[in-house]
DNA sequence: TGTACATCAGTGAACGCGCGTTCACTGATGTAC
DNA sequence: TGTACATCAGTGAACGCGCGTTCACTGATGTAC
């Protein structure tokens, strides 16, 4: 694949952190050139940072403790990348917009994060135990982004959701699949982005989005 | 991991292509057993029927090759459980739940050739053109069920979208979204799948399914 | 009906590869005196 | 300020594994005479 990175300096006693650092980087560098999460090998992984195989086993008990690192990273990154792209609009369906659009950005400029996030069913998702409510589930966060966003219109009289929980439901479920398909099925006459998202956005939260973009 | 299948009886002369079926037919196995297709090595096919694996090699090129005839008969598996899960019904609203239920059901049941047709962008639809109509694209057929669903129920004046291919574009993506998330998020509170399809219904193609559900 | 033979489906050994993981080790770094 | 030493981050060789693919081959099968 690639040919390994030159001679790197140890690190400094007590620093060693800071490989463990070098090491989930690479391994999801591996990740997003390859989308193919076997393709992320201790040995690969070394041989990006330059130095040996082994010397991972001071930071991660086995290959798969490292994978699980850079899961967590990924929830991390997805979280924060619907968060912030909801920031910056007053108007409360822009910014719902903006929201579901920060998710498709996510799926579309790390694709595999995404995948490994949502891919093949890990044993990483074995011990999350199965959520009455959205409130106490892993991941509230992001999809609370959700929610709120549907009843900021609300409470703003710009949609008819009766049931934010709901419609947020269908909305994450329309985004997901259009971020699944339009990868896995790019010869499909796909509508503009901005066109299918204002479909998704209508069609989940009962929002006139084209009231939002050209008022008046 | 599976012990090997006891010796085979060789093929009468020409009758090669049953060991073809077989080896496809193993691979096919073997992916839904791992859900992983990087786990259908030549070797584990061979193991499985009773071969070696170079036997392989007298049917198809390579193990690519072997990949791409799964993908070939997944292609069809995925039409005919959707088409034929919506014949039976005569009211045009329950024919269309029923096709989408079809969906969701083999992606429940063959999750294996689900992840394989739309899962790692492949090498396997890079020569697929980029269609510019739904009509002469790959797998028209398929989608095609999806909006003659609608049309349907356009006829019957029990859907009021006066866009049926947008409509089931819209549907599709959801369908997608949930046949993936579900299983890869297991321990979000989803709604039971009857109350989901129906929301997915009604909001993508301006269905009123409990009409259907409950008639009079 | 009997025999020699060509066909070809499938075998078995071997190749070089990259992998996860182990183990004994080395040698630069920081510290104690 | 100088030296001996303990620490520990990282090395290098080795293990056994399964893999895709190649190659020369074998031996049951069907056919020609």
């Amino acid at each position: 694949m690639s040919s390994p990175a030159p001679a790197r300096r140890r690190n400094p006693r007590g620093q060693g952190g800071l490989l463990r650092d070098n090491i989930v980087a690479a391994a999801a560098e591996i990740l997003e050139e390859t989308c193919n999460e076997d393709a992320v090998s201790l040995r690969a992984v070394a041989r990006r940072i330059g130095i040996t195989a082994p010397a991972i086993y001071g930071h991660f008990a086995d290959r798969e403790a490292v994978l699980a690192a850079v899961v967590a990273d990924a929830f991390v990154d997805l979280f924060e990348a619907v968060t912030t792209a909801g920031q910056g609009h007053s108007d409360p369906v822009l910014r719902l917009r903006a929201t579901a659009a920060g998710y498709l950005k996510f799926a579309d400029e790390r694709p595999g994060r995404f995948r490994l996030l949502f891919g093949r069913r890990r044993n990483l998702t074995a011990g999350i135990p199965q959520a009455e409510s959205v409130r106490d589930m892993v991941g509230a966060d992001a999809f609370g982004t959700l929610i709120e966003g549907i009843e900021r219109c609300v409470a703003a009289g710009r949609s008819a959701s009766t049931d934010p929980e709901r419609d947020a439901t269908q909305l994450w479920i329309g985004l997901h699949g259009y971020a699944t398909l339009r990868t896995s099925v790019p010869y499909f006459p796909w509508p503009p982005q901005d066109e299918l998202l204002d479909d998704l956005i209508r069609r989940a939260a009962f929002i006139d989005v084209d009231g939002a973009r050209r008022p008046g």
